[in-house]
DNA sequence: AACGATAGCGTCAACGTTGTCTGGTCCGGA
DNA sequence: TCCGGACCAGACAACGTTGACGCTATCGTT
């Protein structure tokens, strides 16, 4: 069944080690020479045996990518952005999803024994343990931590600055003339929503406005928690014109919650979310949205991975990534007086598709 | 660097062999001799190498995944069903994205070339060429194809009966009194929007309706074609009362564009979209929709790559999974006469989470 | 006492490549 | 004619593991 190179160098009446050097062009071959070797394997289907291959050099051309919670669309876009760059240099990604630390732990000893070539680990924000990746990195195998909190420079990684994004959305709004302004924080035991919080106070402090405990609830990033929030600051009293949510699954819920309640959005409460989620642009109004350049961070965690594997040189160790406003229309600081789906799609590239 | 074998059988007095009995756990090993090696294992800190592993044995314990434009959630989940069930049996998944046909080729070639175990091929719902998959088939590499048409039953496949579903929709509507219902329907390369279409007369035709072609528009499955298509069906005269989505993007854009003409859903206007995705949940009103077992799909994809890797028997070689109506406000079947979103939550399970 | 069975371990040859070293041929220049 | 070098190709030993087979005690059986 399995076609050699032994076979093919009986066929092509040459050496081994001579269809070796026409499979990997090197070393000096007569033209001649090569292209009977070549006949040879195309009559044969010959395909190179890559783990012989790598048996010997040692290398697998493949990563491994950890991937927390994979069924988030958040992280998935992550992904999406490292395989096309591993591909076009021969890398090939093996996934492994990751619920918490010790499937971390695991999942950078199975990374291990496969001989991965090097590792990118995709998380989620939560505060955890990392002393199994300072172990891991000490292997020598070379490691970049996407969205990744509290690792020194020594571990190579790429953030995104959700801060500075979310005093540059408090701001936004300010701008608009909204004074009362509250925040639906997510969990904290995620550092995401520590500095989303930090950039809404900073976002105050730099307007001249008064930071108030009675504006800001904490909610878990999921649905109810974002409704009832807002029910919650509603009944304040005065209540808030706008609303800085932490994620924009809590923020439609917001939208929601403040529909429900009889107001309009962004008449009566303007709102902004976080993640650019593309369920952000179908709601009605459209919701305004800072834009995580996920996909970015996954295309340069690859390109900074396979810098690593081949030895080159990077210029730092640590890449954070802007973060951007989308305004749209529920913070009413463009409103789209004639609703054009079209524009809207093609402005924002392609949405998902069933 | 590398601890081997022979590094630890040395430590461990003993000869390469009996350290790869211990490691295997095969053969008849003296109690102490096992614990002698074991802590020379441990002490040493060695890894077997499984590339040199699957160079004798033959297997890499990994199996590919084509996966059809990754970035959509809809493929995604089933990705999130097959890396469980893989793991559970020490496999790895390797990933490879495509984009068409040719794609499809070169990620055949590359598993090929990987010495793969089996491959998983996760599609969308395309007519395509399918030589190259029956060419790959010859190879004797177990293969699974999911939600992939037009394949004989000789190549193992998992399928969801969307039709099946559609027609459920459409009696649904009927049993709510609708008589005239409309179809907004995929694009015509997909055979998707076959099966919806064809779900949905047999619908009509059940229940005693004529179907008429004043009724049926053909979208793109993107958002702008769903709402340019609902703005037509609102001028045909009569408009329909309700509207059977074939996918879920359009069903939101649908959704807006019946609320931005002034009229109300459900009491105007039923909709009913398919796919199940997250974000139905979030609308409002909240949008009914046919869920497709997508997760289930990877799960028994990979429970079927696996057995025939492990040449169990089959009891068949093409899964028909059942695909299910989740009703909800937007068709006005079951009101929720008080909008509480734990109920919704926990009812339907977690949502994505940034 | 002789014998077979068996537990417990070792030897050796693979697996399909690539790296290193060496040998041979051919050509141009001295 | 001889020689150095460019060009080609083969022999051989790895890489780290497993499979087939063999050897040696030990023990129970006859």
């Amino acid at each position: 069944m399995a076609v050699t190179m032994r076979d093919v160098a009986a066929r092509a009446g040459v050496s081994i080690k001579t269809v070796s050097r026409v499979v990997n062009e090197q070393g000096e071959i007569s033209e001649e020479t090569r292209q009977r070797v070549q006949r040879a394997i195309e009559e044969l289907g010959y395909k190179p045996n890559i783990v012989a291959r790598s048996l010997i050099t040692g290398r697998t051309n493949t990563i491994g990518l950890l991937v927390a919670e994979i069924e988030t669309p958040f992280l998935l876009r992550v992904q999406v952005g490292i395989e096309p760059i591993a591909r076009e240099h021969n890398y090939n990604v093996i996934l492994f999803s990751v619920a918490d630390t010790a499937d971390e732990v695991k999942g950078l000893e199975v990374m291990r024994q496969q001989r991965v070539d090097g590792v990118i680990m995709n998380s989620i924000s939560l505060y955890q343990d990392n002393s199994h990746i300072l172990d891991f990195c000490r292997t020598g195998i070379p490691l970049v931590a996407v969205n990744r909190y509290g690792l020194d420079d020594s571990v190579c990684q790429i953030v995104w600055d959700d801060e500075t994004a979310s005093t540059e959305a408090v701001l936004h709004l300010v701008q608009l003339g909204h004074r009362r302004i509250a925040h639906i924080g997510g969990p904290l035991d995620r550092h995401s929503s520590h500095c989303r919080l930090q950039g809404y106070k900073k976002g105050l402090a730099q307007a001249g406005l008064p930071c108030q405990d009675r504006y800001i609830i904490h909610g878990d990033y999921l649905y109810p928690s974002g409704y009832n929030a807002t029910l919650s600051l509603l009944a304040v009293d005065p209540p808030p014109t706008a609303i800085f949510v932490a994620n924009d699954v809590m923020a439609i819920a917001c939208l929601a919650a403040v529909q429900r309640s009889g107001r309009r959005v962004p008449d009566d409460v303007a709102i902004i979310g976080v993640g650019g989620e593309a369920f952000t642009r179908y709601t009605t109004p459209t919701l305004t949205t800072i834009s995580l350049p996920t996909a970015e961070a996954g295309r340069r965690a690859a390109e900074m991975l396979l810098a690593q594997i081949n030895d080159q040189p990077l210029p730092t160790t640590k890449v954070v990534l802007p973060a951007s406003l989308i305004v749209r229309e529920s913070c009413g600081g463009q409103p789209m007086t004639t609703f054009d789906p079209v524009a809207l799609f093609t402005a924002e590239g392609r949405p998902p598709v069933t």
